[in-house]
DNA sequence: ATTTTGTTTTTTATCTACAATAAACATTTT
DNA sequence: AAAATGTTTATTGTAGATAAAAAACAAAAT
């Protein structure tokens, strides 16, 4: 097959699913940006809808007949675009114990593993290659660098640099604007969690990466930005499986971030650099301790 | 074609280039480690060095038999590899004064003119896109970003976060290792330069690289090194069809550069960040000034 | 025993083809 | 005339095939 039709199928789900009894939708361009998808996406669901019965559908008319049930939606598997199930498929075997660094990557038995095309495979290491954990060796293999001490040391310097220079930046950010509101609300999450840590400690790590990214924002710079896209890829996945998410490590880290926090409302440069500090040393030593202890290596 | 062997043409073309004749040739996987490639196209070189009657070949005993002429070697076009050829292509393209930002690029177009299939486009604007000059938007085309005024100075930004970092790092080598040899050949090529500034101030560019790769590789940092590589061959192509390298200017440079080399060598951190700033924020200006002329966009 | 050469297998780089999706164009409705 | 629908075209995403190149294996020579 060329291609699934995956980008249909996911977008049908969540189009069914909102839909309510007796409604009458909108228009065909209004549908597809609701979406995000093209008017031909948003037809080939409008058809779909109206084969099962859930709509009736005429030109302008489209009145939701039923409420569509689980079985009317896609089965989840059919839903992800495969560069997704590359991508978890992939970092499932490199977060692997059995994943040694210097280890070979074989694109046509990834491809054979994943039951995909090597196109796709390759595709993906090459845009994975941006997050350094993985090399190209010209007309070669590709080696796995791997999720190494210096990894994480050469990834924290940077992220240092980068929060530092954005933190001073949003500290300068107008008082009118958007990102001082969006800031407080994080403010009261941080609370809201806080007063219920023992049940909610677990939901700490999307509340860490939405204030981090509120901040990167201020820098408007492409390069900081895709920097911490790459780092939260990264960490989703690494945390994921290395559950060292100890409730007393995201209590502390929750209470660096409202210093941090009260920094930054305060506008006071020297303050918000002690902060930033403070709570990206302590990042440092949470992601050393979440690696697996091995004698340094070489190489 | 599944693939053009230019690999081969090229190896083929550097190594007859080499020989001389009556002098015996070195085993097999000791010419294929000369030239970085495997045995398998080393013996294909052989192969067709025999062919030609520039070597007699029998086993272990390889002797030129004749000068290789310039009628040997395959022609220049015939030996660029494809990536080379394409990134030549497009760099020329999107610096062209008729690519305006937000230009979408076409896949298909691109490949049709450059004489080659949509993979090879498709993975080439794939790791292109880590430059920042380029965006996709996904099931959709890929959008020109531009080498703007915005895209300089975030690009200016993270240089300096970068290199004040490597720079320091850089005074902290212990005395015996290696990039201090490496920084006093540099400074005396530095100051052979500037005793024929007039006849030479057009080779600065490649000085200036490797100076400054010199000192990012102090750092031992993977992104930023990356990043390094990802400036030197856009500032590459962005100098090579901007001829705005005024003798003043990189004389200028010159000195900024010496001034940075004695700041090192005397291992003084405050100097150090001094001479580094200073030269840093004179080649924001240059670069600034490379930029046409042209009103500020909005986004 | 190690290195070199000879031979075969594996893997990558690249092309072509085609379904899904987006985008453009044409017609109709308000 | 502006917006919606209907229809057609262009472009992307992915699979599969194949030559080049690398790597592995086997035999021979030092």
């Amino acid at each position: 097959m060329a291609r699934q039709n995956t980008v249909f199928k996911e977008a049908y789900n969540r189009y069914a699913a909102a839909l309510r009894t007796d409604t009458a939708l909108p228009s065909e361009p209004e549908i597809a940006a609701q979406l995000g998808v093209s008017r031909s996406t948003a037809r080939a669901i409008l058809t779909r809808l109206s084969e099962e019965g859930i709509i009736r559908w005429n030109k302008r008319q489209k009145t939701v007949l039923r409420q569509p049930t689980d079985r009317d939606l896609f089965p989840s598997e059919e839903t992800d675009s495969l560069h997704d199930i590359i991508e978890r498929s992939f970092m499932q075997r490199i977060l692997a114990d059995d994943a040694a660094p210097g280890m070979q990557i074989n694109e046509l038995e990834l491809a054979r593993e994943i039951g995909t095309g090597t196109t796709s495979v390759r595709e993906f290491l090459i845009r994975f290659s941006r997050f350094g954990l993985i090399e190209k060796r010209p007309n070669s293999h590709w080696t796995l660098k791997g999720f190494t001490r210096e990894f994480a040391l050469e990834l924290a310097d940077v992220r240092e640099m980068f929060e530092l220079h954005s933190a001073a930046e949003f500290g300068r950010l107008p008082k009118g604007h958007q990102a001082w509101a969006d800031l407080a609300a994080i403010r009261d999450d941080h609370h809201a969690m806080l007063a219920d840590i023992n049940q909610r400690f677990r939901d700490f790590s999307v509340l860490d990466e939405r204030f981090h990214l509120l901040i990167h924002r201020a820098s408007k710079n492409r390069f900081i930005a895709d920097f911490y896209d790459a780092i939260a890829i990264v960490f989703h996945y690494h945390y994921q499986w290395n559950k060292t998410a100890a409730r007393e490590r995201n209590e502390r880290a929750i209470h660096e971030h409202l210093d941090y926090i009260a920094a930054l409302e305060s506008g006071d440069q020297a303050a918000i650099e002690k902060a930033c500090r403070a709570h990206l040393h302590s990042a440092r030593q949470t992601l050393l301790q979440s690696l697996p202890q091995m004698a340094s290596e070489s190489g």
